[in-house]
DNA sequence: AGCATCTTGATGACATGTCAACAAGATGGT
DNA sequence: ACCATCTTGTTGACATGTCATCAAGATGCT
């Protein structure tokens, strides 16, 4: 192992306020989506990329690419929705093995009486206390980091 | 409910890089702590935060408020690294009711072992990814975030 | 002091996430 | 077609986090 180098000042106190931003923001949105809509963050997410998708439907192994989630995680809570009655599993017509994720109407009733509170909060609580530079340094970084951890380097966004 | 602001594109272009770097970056930093070191990153972090401390022994009260953490999960997060012979529990001298964590020997290897390899990790993943310029965005945004979000009680603004 | 109330930390029940194993079906080489 | 091998999604065991509750001790009021 070679001799480190540590983060300076002004490194550390970046990560360790990326850190606790994290955290507190976290647990901020929970709460309130809890609160506001019943939901949990993971509810809302899924939620989310499906009522984002033409026909309010995915393959599983679609959506849990997109969310960034282990099959078996969202297999879990796809079970835990469904008994919930946000969302219902079909099969897949071109591949015996496949399922189907497709968004209930009372999932779709969730999701848009979710969203503007939800936007609110994240407005309220992150976006507008940010200037316009640190909005696009936060775009610009953020997505810098995301290719890097991808194995997609050079694209500049 | 009234008429929500959605986010902008670049707003949202941030918002979703935020999320999935926070994920992706999650993911690698927990990956390669387990892989190098045998520890989760809570682990990590009470380690850490411990191992600064002058006498390597907290109240159990004030290491769950600098965590951010709810005395319930620390307390079950310390007895199973106890049981892994990482840290141990003292009697509070001046408190009946109190504990006192303290870092054993083992533990003290554990995160001197540790540390020089997650610091290179955070910095290959992270802060070398970015210019001084943005790490400087990046401490001043998250701290005005985190004051936002710890100088008020409760009630909606 | 006596009494009510808060604080501290532990605990059990439960929700959620991870991991390895598995069955059924797709895929590709021969 | 046959067979080995990959892919897909589910499952059960287990690790972790949350929540409500509790016992013991501190604190404050009279």
């Amino acid at each position: 192992m070679e001799q480190p180098r540590w983060l300076d000042e002004r490194e550390q106190r970046a990560w360790r306020g990326y850190r606790r931003m994290r955290r507190l923001l976290d647990l901020e949105l929970a709460r309130e989506l809890m609160r506001d809509a019943g939901l949990s963050e993971p509810d809302y997410d899924v939620l989310s990329d499906l009522s984002e998708t033409p026909d309010q439907r995915l393959r599983l192994s679609e959506l849990a690419d997109r969310m960034l989630w282990s099959r078996s995680r969202l297999s879990h809570h796809l079970t835990r929705m469904q008994q919930r009655g946000l969302v219902t599993r079909e099969e897949c017509a071109t591949d015996g093995r496949g399922a189907v994720v497709v968004l209930t109407a009372e999932g779709r009733r969730a999701i848009e009486a979710a969203a503007p509170g939800h936007v609110a909060a994240v407005r309220r609580n992150l976006i507008d206390l940010l200037t316009p530079d640190e909005v696009a340094a936060l775009d610009a970084l953020t997505h810098r980091v995301v290719d890097h951890l991808t194995g997609r380097n050079g694209a500049r966004g």
